[in-house]
DNA sequence: ATTTTCGAGATTTTT
DNA sequence: TCTCGAAAAT
């Protein structure tokens, strides 16, 4: 028996109308309005009531988290055993759609999913052989302008199509000799990146119309939720397959957009109404969620932003207490007071440990509070941070099956030389000039040369392995094909050599997730197939078998609730992030009081912001963020001192900031193309204002060479406004 | 020629 | 915690 079709909290008319409303429909949910809850609702309402197959029906969600979340509450609602179709995200989608048609291009079906870890290896051989060594930075760089270059989507042709040439010319730049160099190695391993799920099958859909009506036909209902954090390559997406039967249901929230680094485009959501003149929008600004205390403190800080569209949540929670400020002076002081604060929460409040989430800006930040915990015997879970299946032993272990199933050159060099195989960079390089020069791949090059001198002996072992199994693994039940190739390898003798006993019970917990595999497909499961359906499912995880506290990012957090939520290292350079501090990034600026907002909004009961005065690891002192300057003092109570002196300082670093790097406030410091004079160098232009490392970075008259002058040095002088 | 070891350095956010 | 490089050990 179905669960009866009401929205708790949401009113009757909002209900019926995100229910029933057909065609273009946005709506506009604030935080903790039940968005989720109604897109469930309205998933099972159109197929209780209408009589619409799920198949008909495709459901975007932003992570597979929560695709997964959403299919629990579907079958909730519509009984056991329900098949929900196409709930998943939009790369989730597109591997579906690419699955069944991309042999239309001359690419495989097996295509590989290359991750940011791939990617890397790819760029990092690529200047290997160009005899550059790869650096952090340069890696993100390039990361970015590979993106950019794939804007235009022709180059998915280059990919796809084996007769089209990529010659590297001697011509070319630095830049575009790696690009092309990186289609090519991309090319040979059939590898597909995050962008190129998407760009490949909207190409696809160009391409060959009969592929997009096949889908146009197929969707009858189309639903996105978080549509302010997708992309306009994703929103190009949705529009192409809504088109022929023009229902589509956007659910979002301008003011939770944390992805505009990623391309994400918010007014694509706040302008939908302009694209789909016959839309209708219903607003949700109802929050269900949290204390007024809470919700006070997000509406006071959300209206800081300027590129928004007003409106205020209001909730009919009954009051709670008043959200916390702690002001620590150490670092220790703050781990301390947060570690007291979650005991007296679980002893005086009977908390339990899973109802306490703490939240922070990047990952690295979790070792700060860690050991705290460890000490006080607090049990905790990271989440994000190290996917299941990004970590190195599962890598490691998928690399070796798929070495065997594709024999692509990125897993054979992962595995290479993991245990030692005595193939140091000299033999390697041997075998990359020669395989570059049959054009072949290195394992077909090494099992045809295997006497050569550029294999080692215990390569030969290897190479034996894999012959052994090339032609037979489909006969193989992949859980026992992967215990056999794990052990006869040396893998799994390393690992206990090294006596890691976390990497192997990971690997057990892979084996886990074989067999789980192979119970759902039953005799379908082939390896070629479950290689690629993990590829996506980055977040696989343990279930914690005791009560723990979670430690996660904000991004992480987004969408999610919890009672107690403490937002940590709440600094100035850390959130805001230093990046986003830079000089003109206004919007970027907008984006972290965003994640603020979110960051607020998760918390439920009580919500605790903690910081501390301390150097920062430039050797800068520590001031709080400007963000808690933001909010009036009546929304939260203050725990431990802030002297006269440090509030003073503290603000007028911040105003520092404003006047030099945004551009804003009176400025006692220079802003870019100011002119200035100095004592030594002569005449010069600001030409960038580094807030990090507190520089000028000036351009002096007659020199090559831009000069770093020290925001602290008095003695340069403004000679005329830029 | 390779591998191991050890210390220093560094880290936005993620599908 | 993980990665990277230099120097020592095989």
């Amino acid at each position: 028996m179905a669960e009866d079709l009401i929205l708790t909290g949401l009113n009757g008319k909002q209900l019926e109308a995100v229910k029933t409303t057909e065609g273009y429909v946005r709506v506009v949910a604030g935080a903790g309005s039940g968005k989720t809850k109604a897109l469930a609702h309205r998933y099972a309402y159109i197929v209780e009531y209408l009589g619409i197959d799920p198949a008909n029906i495709l459901c975007v969600t932003f992570t597979n988290k929560a695709a997964g979340e959403m299919k629990k509450r579907v079958v909730s609602l519509l009984g056991q055993g329900y098949d929900t179709g196409l709930i998943a995200t939009y790369h989730g989608f597109c591997v579906r759609v690419l699955r069944e048609d991309i042999h239309r291009f001359q690419y495989p079906r097996q295509f590989i999913i290359l991750d940011e870890e791939d990617q890397k290896a790819i760029l990092r051989e690529i200047y290997d052989e160009m005899g550059m060594r790869l650096e952090n930075r340069t890696f993100n760089s390039l990361l970015n302008r590979i993106g950019l270059y794939k804007m235009n989507l022709e180059y998915v042709h280059l990919l796809t199509d084996v007769e089209s040439r990529i010659v590297v010319e001697e011509t070319d730049t630095l830049e575009q000799q790696v690009i092309k160099r990186y289609l090519l190695k991309q090319r040979k391993v059939f590898g597909i990146d995050f962008d190129d799920l998407i760009n490949f099958t909207l190409v696809l859909f160009y391409d060959f119309a009969e592929v997009l009506q096949k889908w146009q036909q197929k969707l009858h209902y189309v639903q996105v939720d978080e549509f302010q954090d997708s992309s306009s390559r994703q929103i190009e997406l949705i529009d192409l397959v809504t088109r022929r039967n023009r229902n589509l249901f956007v659910v979002g929230d301008p003011d939770q957009t944390i992805y505009e680094w990623r391309g994400a485009k918010p007014e694509y959501f706040v302008d939908f109404n302009l694209h789909y003149p016959s839309c209708e929008t219903i607003i949700l600004d109802e929050n269900y969620r949290s204390t007024p205390e809470i919700l006070d403190l997000g509406n006071a800080l959300i209206k800081h932003n300027q590129l928004r569209v007003d409106k205020d949540m209001f909730t009919r929670n009954p009051s709670g207490i008043k959200v916390i400020h702690y002001h620590g002076k150490s670092e220790a002081d703050e781990v301390k007071w947060i570690t007291d604060r979650i005991s007296y929460l679980v002893e005086e409040r009977q908390a339990s440990l899973n109802d306490i989430a703490i939240l922070y800006r990047s990952n690295f930040l979790s070792r700060y509070i860690e050991q705290g915990l460890i000490n006080e015997g607090i049990d905790y879970t990271i989440y994000g941070g190290f996917k299941f299946f990004q970590r190195k032993e599962i890598k490691d272990a998928l690399a070796y099956l798929r070495l065997i199933s594709a024999g692509d050159d990125l897993a054979f060099l992962r595995v290479i030389n993991t245990p030692r195989r005595g193939m140091g960079p000299k033999k390697l390089k041997a075998l990359r000039d020669f395989a570059e020069a049959e054009r072949q791949s290195y394992l077909e090059t090494m099992q045809e040369n295997r006497d050569s001198e550029f294999v080692s002996v215990k390569a030969r072992n290897l190479l034996d392995l894999v012959d052994k199994y090339q032609t037979s693994y489909h006969e193989w039940p992949i859980s026992e094909l992967a215990k056999e190739v794990l052990e006869e390898s040396g893998y799994m003798a390393a690992l206990r050599q090294d006596g890691d006993q976390e990497r192997l019970d990971n690997l057990s917990e892979l084996m886990n997730a074989i067999v789980a595999y192979e119970r759902i497909n039953e005799d379908e499961a082939d390896l070629d197939d479950y290689l690629q359906s993990i590829a996506l499912y980055t977040d696989y995880e343990k279930e914690a078998n005791h009560a723990s506290i979670k430690l996660m990012t904000i991004h992480t957090a987004k969408g999610l609730e919890f009672p107690y939520v403490f937002l940590i290292s709440f600094n100035e350079g850390i959130l805001p992030n230093a990046r986003s501090l830079e000089h003109g990034k206004k919007r970027a600026l907008e984006e972290e009081r965003r994640l603020v907002y979110v960051a607020i909004t998760r918390a439920m009961k009580e919500f605790c912001m903690t910081e501390t005065e301390g150097v920062n690891p430039n050797g800068s002192s520590k001031i709080p963020s400007r963000f808690i300057f933001e909010i009036k003092e009546n929304l939260y109570d203050r725990i431990g001192v802030i002297e006269e002196s440090f509030y003073e300082e503290s603000l007028s670093q911040i105003e520092y900031i404003n006047a030099t790097v945004l551009g804003e406030g009176p400025a006692d410091g220079f802003r870019i193309d100011d002119q200035v004079a100095h004592p030594v160098f002569g005449k010069g232009v600001i030409t960038e204002v580094n807030a990090r490392s507190r520089t000028y970075v000036v351009k002096f008259e007659g020199m090559e060479i831009q000069k770093p002058i020290s925001f602290d040095f008095k003695r340069m002088t403004k000679l005329k406004g830029g």
